[in-house]
DNA sequence: AGAATAAAGGCGAATGTTCGTTCTTGATAA
DNA sequence: TTATCAAGAACGAACATTCGCCTTTATTCT
């Protein structure tokens, strides 16, 4: 069906890109072949090249996907949560690892295993790591938002440096995704309990 | 040379894994050939293959080694550091994962980065999964004892679940390995200063 | 003690398979 | 008729692994 429509192109293109994650979320970037995926998209070894250069490509595009999804659900969370306090702030970024990430509305896959096949392939890949480099610093610039506006409702001292409070947040929320995914029973308001009592704590 | 004492077989055997070890720290488990390792190594295939059934055997062995390397060194924290104050402990934990894990002393390599192709793997093999699911749950142990001696010096309030605070401390570690490999510019100090900020938050 | 033998270790070319990718051919909409 | 797209057989390269041969050591026999 040649002279195809801009819509009908973009549709294949995700499909391909939709079998292509639900592949790798389960076995990896390395583990799965184009084999893998040209079956699992129901279409022909040529017609899939015709939207995806090269493998890297399809990892690349997919590595994006997951990267970006991270950013809008955590940057839409800031924009909603007018000034949360930091117990429902807390809440609120691990339900939605739980929530959105674990099932993507898109995808219908757990990104957040993709996103653990992003962490690996960053650092063999200089294209992955700088999106994810890009990504993470701006997941903490929004977290140091949310801790200026404590610091502005008085919940957090004035000498701290939001940027810092910004990547401690951000390094529980990647160690939920960890204890998630491999660690058995790890339950998300188990988890939520453990950080507050943990930031009740005193030197 | 044959019938080898049995040290010999076993640093031969050394030998090889640290080659494997150097290579997956760079590449990856999946984008590291047989015959790299058997290049890096400076044996032959079949000498490799004495020591090694087969790739998966070279594989698991390698995370077996990154994943009890972890449990080691922050089970021998507990045992040194008798009672330290929650800003002691992370310090130290931090420090330990910036120091003797970036710079493995018997490996000479960064073992997080193993360590991320660890996490990588455990989603597709169950052997690694089980291991991989047993050290966290160690480690976590670890970390709720501590919370327990904060607890009994009245640092940490008597209601909190041990193994909870266990796990968020865990998860601070976790991705603080994240972004010290991902997020450049990352900085153990910086690190520590938003995890006290952090923790001295108020709701 | 010294020669012969047995067994283990090491080597590297060879093997069969799987991989990512290409190319030819046929079909279809403009 | 022409340009676009899909199909799938075909291709060479790379892959993990094996196998036959040679070397070296330990043991046995004379």
């Amino acid at each position: 069906m040649p002279r195809v429509s801009e819509q009908y192109r973009a549709d294949r293109r995700a499909e391909i890109m939709a079998a292509a994650a639900r592949l790798f979320a389960i076995n990896g970037f390395h583990s799965t072949s184009m084999a893998d995926i040209i079956g699992e998209s129901g279409l022909s070894a040529g017609a899939v090249y015709r939207y995806f250069r090269s493998k890297e490509d399809l990892i690349t595009a997919v590595a994006e996907t997951a990267l970006s999804s991270a950013d809008e659900v955590f940057g839409s969370l800031l924009a909603e949560g007018a000034t949360p306090s930091p117990e429902q702030a807390m809440t609120a970024m691990i339900h939605v690892i739980d929530g959105e990430m674990a099932h993507h509305p898109a995808l219908g896959i757990d990104v957040t295993r993709v996103g653990l096949q992003v962490w690996a392939e960053a650092l063999r890949s200089p294209q992955v790591a700088a999106r994810a480099d890009g990504v993470y610093k701006r997941l903490r610039g929004y977290f140091a938002e949310v801790a200026r506006r404590w610091q502005a409702a008085g919940q957090l001292d004035a000498g701290a440096v939001p940027e810092q409070v910004g990547a401690a947040m951000l390094g529980l929320m990647q160690g939920f995704i960890v204890q998630r995914l491999l660690v058995d029973g790890t339950d998300p308001d188990d988890y939520l309990a453990g950080v507050k009592a943990l930031r009740q704590s005193i030197d």
